[in-house]
DNA sequence: AATCCGGGGTA
DNA sequence: TACCCAGGATT
């Protein structure tokens, strides 16, 4: 294979068909981009696609424009921010982070950027090299699907691909090679029907030389989504419920409902249980609402609460997705206020 | 090396 | 429905 000639053939085609419009791809005055804002939009893209990941970025860096701002934050405000995006760690990690860089500064090579919270080597190398010029190849979706077909790997490890995307890059703009490389996987080879006609590698790439390029590479096997019941209360009204702070992994640091695991038990039993942890008289049942995340499949059944507790306004806590269609069921059905 | 962690887009 | 997305932390 004719590195030199690959470099030619796919940094011509980024100048000409890159997506050069990305917000966090803009330069200062200096022709230098803020570190900041590429850190800020590497994590948001994290398993979320860029047209998504465009909306929370200009929403996240209006609240928090600089480094010094969101350091000085509170998480609650971060994570309300943040609020609907999903992966929440990523937002508590990215106040840590911004926290240390407030104390010690910036980092300004990879291992600096690898030290912080919620950066690892994708990240890590996506800000040393789009930042800061250094020599570091990304590896993410994008370049794995593209190596993958490029050399006919149907099972390409970890290793593999970090090896040959350091073999490939280009040494004198790094940060343009990586982002080429995304690019092609974002917008020509992509997973399902590449547009291989479209593609400035189509006369070095192996998997469209065998005939079915789309078979590279092959799916990654994932574990099926777990079913589980659970029972939430109302107490108060849609607007202004009581709400818990969640803690823990699942969507910790999001407020919410609060929410009984129905176990391997019945409804009544969780019901239960929640109006004992209350100290609440359960009322009404007032429907179920489904939410699927990627690992688990829940199934909520709602009730109504009578009992002295707090109302919080709902909009000024962040809460998951599955809290606003619970309080959404709610305010459907016309909800006002406790009978007492 | 596996598993967990959200939510949505797309075929 | 199945598979994917500018991955990282934990076990």
């Amino acid at each position: 294979m004719d590195v030199a000639a690959l470099r030619a053939s796919l940094l011509g085609w980024f100048a000409a068909q890159g997506r050069a419009d990305l917000p966090w791809r803009v330069t200062r005055e200096d022709g230098q981009r803020d570190p900041y804002r590429v850190w800020v939009a590497e994590v948001l893209l994290q398993q979320t696609q860029v047209v998504r990941g465009r909306v929370y970025f200009e929403r996240f860096l209006t609240a928090f424009p600089t480094v010094q701002a969101l350091a000085l934050a509170p998480q609650e405000a971060v994570l309300k921010a943040w609020e609907g995006c999903g992966y929440y760690a990523r937002a508590r990690n990215l106040h840590r982070a911004a926290q240390v860089m407030a104390r010690e500064g910036v980092p300004v090579t990879y291992d600096g950027w690898l030290a912080l919270p919620g950066v690892g080597p994708y990240t890590a190398a996506a800000v040393s090299s789009l930042a800061f010029g250094e020599g570091r190849a990304v590896m993410d979706g994008n370049v794995r699907r593209v190596l993958s077909r490029l050399y006919a790997v149907e099972v390409p490890t970890d290793a593999w691909v970090q090896g040959t995307a350091d073999a490939l890059l280009d040494p004198a703009r790094p940060g343009e090679w990586n982002e080429a490389v995304m690019d092609l996987g974002a917008t020509v080879c992509v997973p399902k029907r590449p547009l291989c006609g479209a593609c400035p590698l189509r006369a070095q790439c192996a998997a469209l030389a065998s005939g079915e390029p789309a078979r590279y590479p092959a799916p990654k096997v994932r574990a099926a989504a777990r079913e589980v019941r659970a029972v939430a209360v109302l107490a108060g009204t849609p607007g202004t419920p009581y709400l818990e702070e969640r803690h823990g992994t699942l969507l910790g640091g999001l407020w919410g409902l609060p929410l009984e695991d129905c176990g391997d038990g019945t409804e009544g039993d969780a019901l239960a249980r929640l109006a004992g942890r209350l100290q609440v008289r359960p009322a009404e049942r007032l429907g179920v609402v489904t939410h699927t995340m990627t690992h688990r499949h829940l199934t909520v059944t709602l009730y109504r609460a009578d009992g002295a507790l707090p109302g919080t306004p709902a909009d000024a806590r962040p809460l998951s997705r599955l809290d606003r269609k619970l309080l959404a069921l709610a305010a459907d059905l016309g909800v006002q206020r406790p009978l007492f």
